[in-house]
RNA sequence: GCCCAAAUAGUUUAGUGGUAAAACAAACCCUUGGUAAGGGUUAGACUGUGAGUUCGAUUCUCACUUUGGGCUCCA
């Protein structure tokens, strides 16, 4: 089976959606319904009509009813006026043929028996055979040609398998997907919580949610601190005008909060820390000796996000970034992103992440035709891409190139992670930047005592702590490596009695560094490792009558395995250990 | 922002035009237990917010708030 098959099946069944729903509801117009991984969907125009996903069973039954009568699909060369006439009910039609036409494309129709519609090649061979396997997942509203500035269409989606064991496991999957996800996660493990009344896309962490966050923080300040970072501190709220000399303010204004008017200055939360951080470059002379300087914050930041676009951790109003600058001379910039990019495989690497299959890097390149979006020089666009395309060459990693994702100021390379929905976010980047300096009128004095014009790269290491967080989360399903645990070990007393030597296994964990919690409660062992084990706790520590005897300890995994009794100390080398190496 | 849907106890859900039911969690009591749920008792919800219809609303209608799916993988 390859994917040109799928794609034809899946086409096919958006076509017997499409019939099913204007015999349902007569007036619908269809318009596009392509192929997309793992199913289709169809754009309506649901003119009087309204669906919900309540009436799904009736439109599935009309297309089970309509399929046996779908022998083949037949094709038909038509001309523009034509196509204009068969489909002068459909407006969606007559915009596409139209706009076909214009391009010397040219226009076909097909027609499976008793459904004529105008579509290109690309269907099965045999529909009544072939179109059984299938579902309607899900209904939204999409905009005609993704233009929010013309109609909202209906549009539902499906999917659609060759056989039905094919259609149960991605139906499965799907339910697999949804114990994953963070959202349900972040509640069960008590990680993090959403209040009405703090607000939407503000999330709170709880005393767990904030343990793995810490734990984020410690490490990637320790090992930016080992590769030469200067951690600093700049606050998150700052004159407007700091936004208009850096330029963000026309880019970002939409994405900014409301300026504050205070006395008589406008202040802004900041929707970035670059600006900040030049502020801190320039408040001295910089010689050479000292460049690159990296300067690095955890940095508080604020976005305005489209209210719909908010999802979970992923994408939220306030973050936390692990943001930096490094202001390098020009000639040391492809050296600087290596080391960037070194750190980033570093972090990858610790959290258990792969290249290819957990992660993908993306080289985000401008539009040298859209000088609205992108800063105007053709020259150093050039130049920087092939800066980056050359480093990710040089560092031998696969990458793929994606026009049009640039930021305002220069190139970047993207680490894109998938989330359970398979939907694709950046998680760190690398971003070229030969604008700010400018702007900003960044200078350092060269070996030559002249002054010096150099290059800001733009970089996430860890990049937002909630976003990363979020997907390390469904990642492991909760089930977090030891080092990032909440809580790494809990103890379980047997009983009452065992309470005194419990504590003192306790105490000696945590003052070896482990995060330890203690269930006292008085119910079974059983249920309490039950608990244990669903907040996936990676150790369970068992005490009883044989283990305060004998100065051991009973310890479990939260898998369920059984590591028998061992010696306190040897448990905490172990421990240790397994911190170390990220495990 | 826009389309569709949802909102009931800490959590997961049930239910009804006459102010709500259960399970788990919680508190207390009994049980002092050995590797995925021991037993009992109690408490806990102005049914997201605000209006409207009605003798009466958690239920119907509207608005708002929040959450979820989606918003150019093109005939």
């Amino acid at each position: 089976m390859d994917d040109k098959y799928l794609n034809n099946l899946r086409h096919s069944c958006a076509h017997l959606l499409a019939h099913a729903v204007k015999q349902l509801y007569p007036g619908a117009l269809n318009a596009i319904g392509p192929a997309i991984e793992n199913g289709f969907y169809q754009d309506f125009d649901m003119g009087k009509w309204s669906i919900s996903e309540a009436d799904f069973p009736k439109i599935e039954a009309k297309m089970r009813e309509i399929l046996p009568n779908w022998k083949k699909f037949s094709f038909n060369e038509i001309s523009l006026p034509e196509a204009k006439k068969l489909f002068k009910d459909n407006k969606y039609k007559v915009e596409m043929a139209t706009e076909f036409a214009k391009q010397g494309k040219k226009l076909q129709t097909n027609d499976p028996g008793d459904f004529l519609d105008l579509c290109k090649m690309g269907h099965v061979e045999n529909p009544s055979k072939e179109l059984g396997h299938f579902r309607l997942i899900s209904i939204a509203g999409a905009y005609w040609r993704g233009n929010e500035k013309n109609k909202m269409l209906t549009r539902i989606y499906g999917t659609v398998w060759p056989t039905q064991p094919e259609l149960d496991t991605y139906l499965k999957m799907l339910e697999e997907a949804k114990k994953r996800d963070h959202r349900k996660l972040g509640k069960d493990l008590d990680l993090f919580v959403f209040s009405d009344l703090v607000g939407k896309g503000l999330p709170l962490l709880t005393p767990k949610g904030t343990t793995l966050k810490r734990t984020l923080e410690r490490f990637i300040v320790d090992e930016e601190i080992k590769r030469g970072y200067l951690h600093v501190s700049t606050p998150p709220i700052a004159k407007v005008d700091l936004y208009r000399t850096s330029g963000h303010y026309p880019y970002y204004k939409d994405t900014m909060y409301p300026p504050m008017k205070v006395d008589e200055e406008e202040l802004i939360l900041r929707p970035m820390t670059c600006p900040h951080h030049f502020a801190l470059f320039k408040s001295r002379p910089r010689s050479y000796h000292e460049m690159p300087v990296r300067f690095a914050e955890i940095s508080p930041q604020f976005r305005y996000e489209k209210s719909g676009e908010l999802t979970g951790l992923i994408r939220v109003r306030t973050f936390l970034l692990s943001d930096a600058h490094i202001i390098t001379p020009k000639n040391q910039a492809d050296e600087e992103i290596e080391k960037v990019l070194d750190l980033i495989s570093y972090v990858n690497k610790a959290f258990g992440l792969k290249s290819g299959t957990d992660y993908r890097f993306r080289l985000s390149l401008g539009d040298r035709k859209d000088s609205k979006k992108y800063y105007k020089d053709d020259k150093m666009w050039d130049y920087a891409e092939n800066v980056l395309r050359e480093v990710l060459n040089h560092q031998d990693v696969p990458f793929y190139e994606a026009k049009n994702e640039a930021a305002f100021y220069g190139p970047k390379i993207d680490v894109q992670m998938k989330n359970v929905n398979g939907k694709e976010d950046t998680a760190f980047t690398v971003q070229y930047d030969f604008v700010m300096p400018k702007r900003f009128n960044l200078r350092f004095i060269n070996n030559k005592g002249q002054e010096e014009e150099p290059v800001v790269i733009h970089r996430a290491s860890i990049g937002a702590f909630e976003r990363t967080m979020a997907f390390l989360i469904e990642h492991y399903a909760g089930a977090l490596p030891f080092w990032l645990s909440p809580v790494q070990v809990i103890i379980l007393p047997i009983s009452d009695k065992f309470k005194d030597y419990s504590v003192k296994v306790q105490d000696e964990l945590v003052n070896n560094g482990i995060r330890v919690d203690r269930n006292d409660e008085s119910k079974g062992s059983g249920a309490k490792i039950r608990e244990s084990t669903l907040q996936k706790i990676p150790y369970l520590v068992i005490i009883g009558e044989k283990e305060a005897g004998s100065g051991q300890i009973a310890v479990r995994t939260r898998e369920g395995k059984d590591l028998g009794p061992i010696k306190i100390n040897e448990f905490i080398t172990k421990l240790k250990s397994q911190i170390e190496n990220f495990s």
